[in-house]
DNA sequence: AACATCTACTAACGCGCGTTACTAAAGCGC
DNA sequence: GCGCTTTAGTAACGCGCGTTAGTAGATGTT
């Protein structure tokens, strides 16, 4: 562990404190099978190791061997609570594949997102991760071609890489469920307003849900409002106010967690007790609202880590030259039980 | 743009192709002012190197140059919608310097954390930045001392690293005073619950505000606990249900947005309007929290992006040989207005 | 004793690049 | 035409490492 302030301790260092070659503390160093290199000479080799404080350069052991054993994750930061499980998911994958996982900052600004990609791609990056905070479509620079990409919660406009992502439908069916199974006949659907993946796929399982339950399908009970608690707040007063009472929802399925922050309020309102008078689930399980409301709201996770995960585990056989069965894989979105339905 | 399959383009292919040498090559790459290279020549090899898709080795440049010219930012990843703000800070001022960030997850399992710091020295990270999310004491593993490294929101128990944090007291001092310059002067703190730096500097930073103001200190009114919704809300009870009206607080000052969630409910449930009957005022700026209540939550911001964007400056004195003026740099804690107060 | 087979290594090359030292040719004054 | 400076480059070394080919000595075989 001696500190040597000037050159840093390299191979040739070691071999000759250990009086042996470079080539010997190379093998050593790699676990090579198929040279006998007697325990006592590893022994000493590994006690110089650590003597002098030495410690392999990555750099130059990916120049020789010609590979990096790293992956890039590149990512939009700025509204991201999301990418924190992304990058977990896919680190500890890339952990235990024996792989080392570098993450940038996409940050929204296509520039410096394409600067990130060539600085990835100069570091030699075996392969890229590119994720996205919300499921859409996206372009990606040209240079992204030159390595395996694996997109996650996002993919390409034109199809032509793999990606991972949620599954809207199958979301928004388990939500729904929820509520039938808990009784609810007449559940209110506050959707997001635009017409983005999530919005479109979990409103086709709110309506597969009811179908399969026998309940019939009514368009007044649909409503879509802007993504925000002030949002959820309006389409939930429109909700509650219709005219006839015995038409009023007893449920309310809403198109992420803080649009459902805003109908509990709308709901508190009204005098309304949660989930007592009136059910409510979320969708997206952001812990610092779906946790913190009261009572806690029961909504449906995006598999974010798990995605994370699955992305490097594409990558992984990308890398290794093997083929993709499908191209674009999708994963389940967990229902997550607390107190309001 | 060549889509060179098999061997990736190296320096020598663009001599080739350029019909020079690759010692021109570099130099043109390099922009060496000593070089004698007329205009027409280096537009001859950069047009080679475009029309081959010429990306320079990093590792083979680091290795060459001895030194890698990026940071690497050891971050705990797990409960971190926080970590965020420090990454984009240090990033956009690392890429002003013309440095590269790296990010790993530190995932406060130490093994993991230590392997971070291996892996990031092994490949020649010219610095490291280590970050918190929450203000507190740390000890590093001892690999950290081969290089230059700065902490962030965090600091090392024997005062030897340096740091840059939040500055805690001037906070607490913050948001009081916008309280008093509101004209309230009996002014509940729920405070933290335990000796950690925030919960000690701000309860100091409340009372000198207090003191300055000539407004007595009334220890009835300041409570602690638990840091969640949950606990806001109990604290809050049991400031507003004072046996004595008159002396109940007519403002709370809350120690983190997730208990101002908590303490809106309490005031809420009594029938009492924000502001107009109670005043609050949050700490951290949590945007999901702070923003979405209604109504929105005027807080003290913890400067995370300033706080990443001060540690790389000074990680860029440190790696070039500059001494720190001080070790221990506070940054200030910004007032965010909404509609609480 | 001569030869083949292991065991335990080592010498030397090349990965892609920055850098230093050197040179051949051109321009210039006289 | 000769020496001197400038222009426009180039050859060669080494960064720290993986890897291939080879070798000296010990051991077994006939």
């Amino acid at each position: 562990m001696a500190t040597n302030k000037g050159r840093r301790v390299t191979m040739s260092d070691v071999a000759r404190h250990a009086g042996v070659s470079r080539t010997t503390v190379s093998f050593v160093l790699n676990e090579r099978a198929d040279a006998a290199i007697p325990e006592d000479t590893r022994a000493r080799i590994r006690a110089s190791i650590e003597e002098l404080g030495y410690r392999p350069n990555a750099g130059a052991r990916a120049l020789a061997a010609k590979r990096s054993e790293w992956y890039g994750l590149i990512t939009e930061i700025v509204t991201a609570p999301f990418a924190v499980d992304v990058i977990k998911g896919a680190q500890d994958r890339a952990w235990a594949d024996g792989k080392f996982l570098l993450i940038t900052a996409g940050d929204s600004d296509p520039a410096m997102e394409a600067a990130a990609f060539d600085k990835l791609l100069e570091q030699r990056a075996e392969g890229l991760l590119y994720a996205t905070t919300w499921h859409r479509a996206v372009t990606l620079p040209p240079a992204a071609r030159e390595v395996p990409v694996v997109l996650v919660n996002c993919f390409d406009v034109d199809g032509a890489l793999p990606s991972v992502v949620p599954d809207e439908v199958a979301g928004g069916y388990t939500a729904t469920r929820r509520l039938i199974d808990a009784g609810h006949r007449r559940i209110g659907f506050i959707n997001l307003d635009t017409g983005i993946p999530a919005a479109v796929g979990r409103l086709q399982g709110y309506e597969q849900a009811l179908r399969e339950a026998g309940a019939d399908i009514d368009d007044t009970l649909v409503v879509s409002g802007h993504a925000t608690a002030d949002g959820g707040y309006a389409a939930a007063c429109e909700l509650l106010d219709r005219a006839d009472p015995g038409h009023c929802p007893t449920a309310l399925f809403c198109g992420n967690d803080r649009m459902a922050m805003g109908a509990y309020d709308a709901i508190k309102e009204r005098g309304l007790r949660i989930p007592d008078d009136i059910a409510v689930i979320g969708f997206d399980n952001q812990e610092l609202i779906a946790a913190y409301l009261r009572p806690g709201l029961t909504t449906v996770a995006l598999p974010f880590e798990a995605m994370g995960a699955k992305g490097v585990d594409m990558l992984g056989a990308l890398t290794a030259g093997q083929p993709l069965t499908t191209t674009q894989v999708t994963v389940d979105c967990p229902l997550i039980e607390r107190s309001s339905v």
